[in-house]
DNA sequence: CGATGAATTATGCGATCACATTTTGAGGGA
DNA sequence: TCCCTCAAAATGTGATCGCATAATTCATCG
């Protein structure tokens, strides 16, 4: 595909590009060839397709707030960027239009959405629905080594926020709370969980970034050591409340400070 | 495509086909093809796509039960059986995918999953959070016209039990709730109940199915005039618990009745 | 008759092509 | 400077092609 020849089109690279996508699905293609290569006594190399790849890697450019809101996504440019043809990125868009994390417009065309604040608040009481039973779960359904497990991620989370590292930040917050939420032993929840992050957290960062010296601050509307303590104890009630406090403190400082799009439209 | 030259393929024969669907995408088809006509004063023409109709399609068998658990649907056999190319009938399966209507076998392959009676349960129990949530709102925010539409549904709800139809009782059942929850006010929600249904419902029927005789009975674990009534008086305490009671009395008699896939599997 | 293995078919996945429409950009005129 | 026009590029969408693997069929052998 003359990889070296599109080194300058970069239309992506605006807002840092997507990492290193274009290298990890080349190094997945190489992998995938390797997989009959002869009957040494060799494990099994699980074979990725294409399109899982380039949705894995939208979702984590999504996630982390890459990603501008109104950013147009066409296949044929993010193809380009990948070094792959059009299909497997097509693939990738369904899935996530279907998931409402992209929106098409009139045409077809798919954008990351703009936020209105109203529903920035209702995607957060969502949230704080669905989170807040996954807490409770959690404290009867947890084993031992999901608690140890949380609380290792609190305390990478608590680092993060003293270093004033936005970014690890919210990576940590995830990790944290995905900690918990798959310890809830609810497939449905979890999957209603996921869908709900992958509108919302494009939205953090933005929103978030504004306040680059306040992170310290931000420790005083983030509860998640007194919640994994409390998940600890198997204290349902306390854990529930716990994180729904948490996630609608944080809303709140959001909806407070961010800018969001104008409410007017629909 | 010499459509006609297919007649004979109908892989999908077998339980009902999809009803009309060759026709209607074929139609959707004209339709596009006339929207620049000429400018006479002539009302805007709405562009359905074929993936969209595809997924319309796919949706409508799935929701009403005509397609049988653990079901292989390919893209080629669908597209034969609907006269298109592979393209949309791809897109849409891979929608379906992505709210875990159809679930990946390890080579690709999409099914529609065998329920386990545990997996089922759980279901539910997220229906009940989302949809007593919903029912919570609708009590403060839903307009007089929406309570009359309400109304109306659960009118046509009971006449199905009495009429013993139990296609008749699931769909009225489905416009009766949707109804609801579209007054909730909350895209966030509803967007997840209809994920929750999408799972869920293809197993109504079958679990349903089997006391075709029973239905009368089913009014004594159904609950719709009550949670009509409380939503009229706007009282979302006895809406909330109203609907929830509905939801869990109602998978607790599938769940006592239906036969579910072996536990053991994962 | 039942099992085994080879040939055939079906299928997932990605690439490429084709077409209509939309979007963009340059040029020119008021 | 602003607006209009028109050509060129971009884009969504669907069809078709090709390859590798998986599933199925079928014939042969025990």
């Amino acid at each position: 595909m003359a990889r070296g020849t599109r080194e300058d089109r970069g239309a992506f690279r605006a807002f840092g590009a997507f990492g290193d996508l274009r290298w990890s699905v080349a190094i997945g293609r190489a992998v995938e060839r390797m997989t009959k290569a002869s009957s040494l006594g060799l494990e099994a190399i699980e074979v990725v397709r294409l399109h899982e790849q380039v949705y894995q890697t939208l979702t984590r450019a999504l996630m982390s707030g890459r990603i501008p809101p109104g950013r147009k996504l066409t296949s044929r440019k993010l193809a380009a960027e990948l070094g792959t043809s059009d299909m497997p990125v097509r693939a990738a868009l369904v899935r996530l239009q279907s998931l409402r994390a992209l929106v098409a417009l009139p045409n077809g065309s798919l954008i990351l959405p703009r936020m209105r604040r109203g529903q920035f608040a209702d995607l957060m009481a969502a949230r704080v629905l669905c989170e807040g039973q996954a807490a409770e779960l959690v404290a009867s359904h947890a084993t031992a080594a999901d608690l140890r497990a949380i609380r290792q991620a609190g305390a990478a989370l608590t680092q993060a926020a003293l270093d004033q590292d936005i970014d690890d930040y919210l990576a940590r917050n995830y990790e944290f709370k995905f900690h918990i939420y798959r310890a809830c032993g609810s497939e449905a929840l979890i999957f209603l969980i996921e869908t709900l992050w992958l509108q919302a957290a494009p939205f953090l960062r933005q929103f978030a970034g504004k306040f680059e010296g306040a992170l310290a601050g931000i420790l005083e509307i983030d509860y998640h050591d007194e919640l994994a303590a409390a998940l600890a104890e198997r204290n349902a009630t306390l854990a529930g409340a716990l994180m729904r406090r948490d996630i609608h403190e944080g809303a709140e400082y959001l909806l407070a400070h961010g800018d969001f799009d104008a409410e007017a439209s629909s």
